[in-house]
DNA sequence: GCCAGGTTTGAACGCTTGGTCAAGAGAATG
DNA sequence: CATTCTCTTGACCAAGCGTTCAAACCTGGC
C-alpha cells in the first residue's frame, strides 16, 4: 500500500497539530501522535528529530504563510481602512484554514519565544506585528483612525479577538468567515453602539 | 517562627497560581510548588489532596469573586451602556488583582469543563456568560446597541480582548486600569474610526 | 521534663514520558 | 532470486512525574 509515500510526514504533522490544539502540547504524547496515524511512536523519529521539532515546524509554517498572505493581499498601497480590513480578512481566513496550527502558535509562542531554536519564529511573529502597527499608524496619520487611543492597545484588542475566534467557531457553523470579517470590522471600527449623535470624547484632540 | 500559621495553605495556593500562570499547569511540578514555598513536595499533600485540587480551587475561587463583583457593581437596574461598562471594569479589575488565577482559568477551563469535578466551575462560568449576554440583549432591546450584529459574536470579541489583556499588561505599566476600561469601551462601543459621517451599514435594519 | 498533635521530612513507589535502537518487513530494482 | 533501500517494529532506557508514608521534628500546655 503506497498511495501516499512522502505524505507520511505531513500526515504526522497534521495529526500532531490536531492533538496539540485539542489537548495542549505538553499533554500530548508521541505515542498518541503515532497512534492517530496508525504507526508506532518510534517511526515518528524517522521523520522528525524530536517532538519539539514538530511543534516548531507547525508554528514556523503557520507564520510563513500568514506573512506571505499579508504581503499579497494587504500591500501598503491600499488605503488604511481597506488595508486593515484586508489584514483582518487574511488573519481570519488563515485561522480558518489552519485552525490547529493557529492554536498551537497562540498557546506556545509565549513559552518559547526566547529559546534560540525559535529565533526564526520570533522574527516572523515580529514581522506580523510590524504590519499591523504600520497599518494602524498610517491610518492615524491619514486622519481616519482615532489618535486618542494607543495603537498598541487597539492592535492587541483586535489581534486577540481574532486569534481567539478559532476557539469558539466550530466547523459546522453557518456563520461564514466573510460575515465574521464584516462584523469584526463593523465592531472595531464603527463600534457596537447605535449611532445617533456624538456620544463620547471628541475625535482626535491635537496633542 | 510562626508569624503566619494557617497561612501555609494560601501561601501554597499563591505560589502554585504564579507557577501555573507562568509555565502552564501541566509543566509545573508539585516539587516546584513546594520549593517556591520552602517545603518538600510531600508536605503539600497535608493541605491539598492532589495537584488538581489546587487548580480547581484557584479556578472556582476566581469565578466566585468575579460573580460576586458583577452582582455588586453591575446590577440589572443600570442602563445597558453603564452596565456594560461596569461589567468591563469589574472584569479588568479582577484580572488585574488576580492575574494568575485569571490566566489559569483561561488556560484550563476549556480542557476540564466536562469533567464532573469541575461541575461547579462550569456553572459559575455559565453564570458569568449569562450576565454578559443579558446586558447586551437588554441594550439591543433598549435600542442603544446595534441589532445587526450577533450578541454572541460581540460578547466573544469583547470577552477575549479583556481576558487576554493580562497577557500583555505588565506590572510596571503606567497605563492604568481606569484608562484601559476607558479605551476598551471607546473602541468596542464607539469604534476606532474617526467619526465623520455615517460610514457603513445603516443602524439596525428591522428584521 | 514530658506529652500530644499538627507539621514536615526524605525516601520510596508505581507509572508515564520522550527518546533510542537493533532487528526486520516490504517493495522495487536488477 | 538476491540485493538494496526505505520504513516500521517492539522492546528498551533514564528521567521525571504525582503520590504515599513511616519516622522525625517542632511547639505549646501541663
Amino acid at each position: 500500500m503506497t498511495p501516499k509515500d512522502t505524505d507520511r510526514r505531513s500526515e504526522i504533522l497534521d495529526a500532531a497539530a490536531e492533538l496539540f490544539a485539542h489537548k495542549g502540547v505538553a499533554s500530548t504524547t508521541v505515542r498518541e501522535i503515532g497512534e492517530s496515524v496508525g504507526i508506532y511512536a518510534g517511526a515518528i523519529y524517522h521523520y522528525f528529530p524530536s517532538k519539539d521539532a514538530i511543534v516548531r515546524e507547525l508554528i514556523t509554517g503557520y507564520l510563513e504563510t500568514l506573512n506571505a498572505e499579508y504581503a499579497a493581499k494587504a500591500p501598503r498601497r491600499l488605503a488604511p481602512r481597506a488595508r486593515l480590513r484586508a489584514v483582518v480578512e487574511v488573519s481570519l481566513r488563515t485561522a480558518d484554514e489552519k485552525p490547529h496550527a493557529t492554536q498551537v502558535y497562540q498557546d506556545q509562542l509565549r513559552n518559547v519565544r526566547d529559546l534560540p531554536e525559535y529565533r526564526r519564529a520570533k522574527a516572523l511573529a515580529d514581522e506580523v506585528q510590524r504590519i499591523w502597527l504600520e497599518t494602524i499608524e498610517d491610518g492615524k496619520a491619514a486622519g481616519v483612525f482615532r489618535a486618542d487611543i494607543s495603537s498598541k492597545v487597539f492592535h492587541r484588542f483586535l489581534r486577540d479577538a481574532i486569534w481567539l475566534s478559532i476557539k469558539w467557531r466550530h466547523s459546522g457553523d453557518p456563520y461564514t468567515t466573510e460575515e465574521l470579517v464584516q462584523d469584526c470590522i463593523a465592531i472595531f471600527l464603527d463600534g457596537f453602539a447605535v449611532r445617533r449623535a456624538r456620544r463620547t470624547r471628541p475625535p482626535a484632540p491635537p496633542r
